[in-house]
DNA sequence: TTTTGAGTTGTTCGA
DNA sequence: GTCGAACAACTCAAA
């Protein structure tokens, strides 16, 4: 019997237009796949974590699949870096292949896996699936990594050509999948983790729908994407993290589109190409300012400040409706991301780190590297030519891009009576609806947004 | 080497 | 209400 090819599944849970995949099943041997809910992953995340339930309905969707098709995915449970090589092993596998992951807990652990399997003599080959350009694949002519987003945008579009985004059909060669069958996979409950109930469904079938519902809207993404009571976004950002939709696929719509929408929307899918390309040359930046003078800011951090900003009860309503939208969703708007992130370092004074932890817990979408990114940006510590003292004033920003308080009406019926000019500042009210008061129906703000931006500029000034 | 142009998403102030 | 300047000065990237 042949010595099977191992695909290992990682944050690739798809079979169409998979890279690695495609060139498993290219490669003539025959394949066998996995997935290892990785232990050293899932013990730092609270038994409430609500991405589990996706990765696992992901998951679960995946092997059906590969059933339909007389394979099967194993799926494990435990430390992948012991899992892998001791299938690698038991099933003689010589090659063992996988999409590469950027991240420096990935790194570190690749590196360690390859090591292993090198010593059983099995190679493991890694291919580059999730981006549309890795590593040093677009660097400046003075050939070190870009560090500034628009000129690799461009240096990107240069380089960009359909070779890039072909592509890989991996249902031309899918019976080379093996034809065997796996132990069952271990139950969500079993996992140490609880049902989401989020309507957010999980698995590629999904990612199409969504897709498919945004194809028709990406022409007016630029007029509508700031707004968050609209829907003018695609939705994809939890898709594209855990890869049951291809970025070559999105990337490639986009181009062939064209347009003043489709071009913007291909600048957003640059963006999580420029952090993932960031984070592999800068790994510091997990912890560290990426700016030098900034890593010795010295922040406020008050615990009650940062409580009443992570449950949504700081008095300013776009933060608020904000910070609830992500407590129950899993999920917040661009632009709010923004705006409450502002809020949290320049009014609040509180390190982006803090809030960066918690975008990492509750986001459903959370990427190391675009969240770390975008922390840095609006923390103006990172990748921004644009000096500290641009401030997001949230009550500008929530008349700007929730005119008539659609957005904070969904998610503060509290505020549903309120008037469209006093819905975004209830404090400066000449009068409020009968019966309502605030500071009991509605907290009064706890800072003060002029005395706030200016603590802040002297901070960032002191530097 | 030096020069030049430019930098995601902004706000405030005063005329 | 509208507009332009100031917010400061630097670094990046390319010519």
């Amino acid at each position: 019997m042949p010595c099977p090819t191992i695909f290992w599944f990682r944050r690739d849970l798809r079979i169409n237009d998979n890279a690695g995949l495609f060139h498993a099943l290219k490669s003539g041997s025959k394949v066998r796949c996995v997935f290892v809910f990785d232990t050293e992953i899932l013990d730092q995340l609270a038994p409430s974590d609500r991405r589990m339930d996706f990765i696992w309905q992901s998951v679960f969707a995946l092997r059906q699949e590969l059933q339909q098709h007389g394979s099967d995915l194993h799926v494990a449970h435990g430390k992948a870096r012991h899992i892998i090589p001791a299938l690698a092993h038991e099933w003689s596998a010589n090659t063992i292949i996988a999409n590469r992951d950027y991240e420096p807990a990935a790194l570190a652990r690749d590196a360690e896996v390859a090591k292993q399997l090198q010593q059983q003599g099995i190679t493991l080959l890694l291919y580059k699936d999730q981006v549309i350009f890795e590593t040093d694949e677009v660097l400046s002519v003075s050939h070190r990594p870009y560090t500034v987003f628009t000129p690799y945008k461009n240096a990107w579009l240069k380089k960009l050509n359909p070779f890039y985004l072909q592509s890989y059909p991996s249902q031309n060669y899918i019976q080379q999948l093996e034809h065997w069958q796996a132990p069952p996979s271990p139950t969500l409950e079993a996992l140490g983790f609880a049902p989401a109930n989020l309507p957010l469904q999980g698995g590629s079938q999904a990612a199409v729908q969504l897709f498919a519902d945004f194809m028709p809207r990406v022409e007016h993404y630029k007029r509508w994407r700031d707004f968050p009571a609209t829907k003018g976004v695609s939705y994809l950002s939890v898709h594209l993290r855990f890869g049951t939709i291809s970025i070559r696929q999105l990337a490639q719509f986009a181009w062939q589109q064209g347009g003043e929408g489709a071009e913007c929307w291909l600048g957003e899918l640059i963006w999580r190409d420029f952090y993932q390309q960031l984070l592999w040359h800068f790994p510091f930046v997990v912890d560290r300012s990426f700016k030098e003078e900034y890593r010795e800011l010295v922040f406020a951090n008050n615990e009650a400040w940062f409580a009443a900003w992570q449950q949504g009860r700081t008095g300013y309503p776009i933060v608020d409706a904000a910070m609830r939208q992500l407590n129950q969703s899993g999920y917040m708007h661009n632009r709010l991301r923004m705006i409450v992130a502002s809020f949290l370092v320049k009014d609040l004074l509180i390190d982006w780190r803090w809030g960066e932890a918690y975008f990492a817990e509750k986001l459903m979408d959370f990427d190391l590297a675009a969240n770390n990114g975008g922390w840095q940006w609006a923390a103006s510590t990172g990748c921004d030519a644009q000096p500290y003292f641009r401030i997001f004033n949230p009550v500008t920003q929530s008349e700007k891009f929730d005119p008539d308080g659609k957005f904070i009406r969904r998610y503060l019926p509290e505020l549903a009576q309120l008037t469209i000019k006093d819905i975004h500042a209830p404090w400066l009210a000449k009068s409020l609806p009968m019966g309502f008061q605030l500071g009991r129906d509605y907290p009064a703000p706890i800072v003060e947004h002029a005395t706030q931006r200016q603590y802040a500029l002297a901070l960032f000034k002191k530097q």
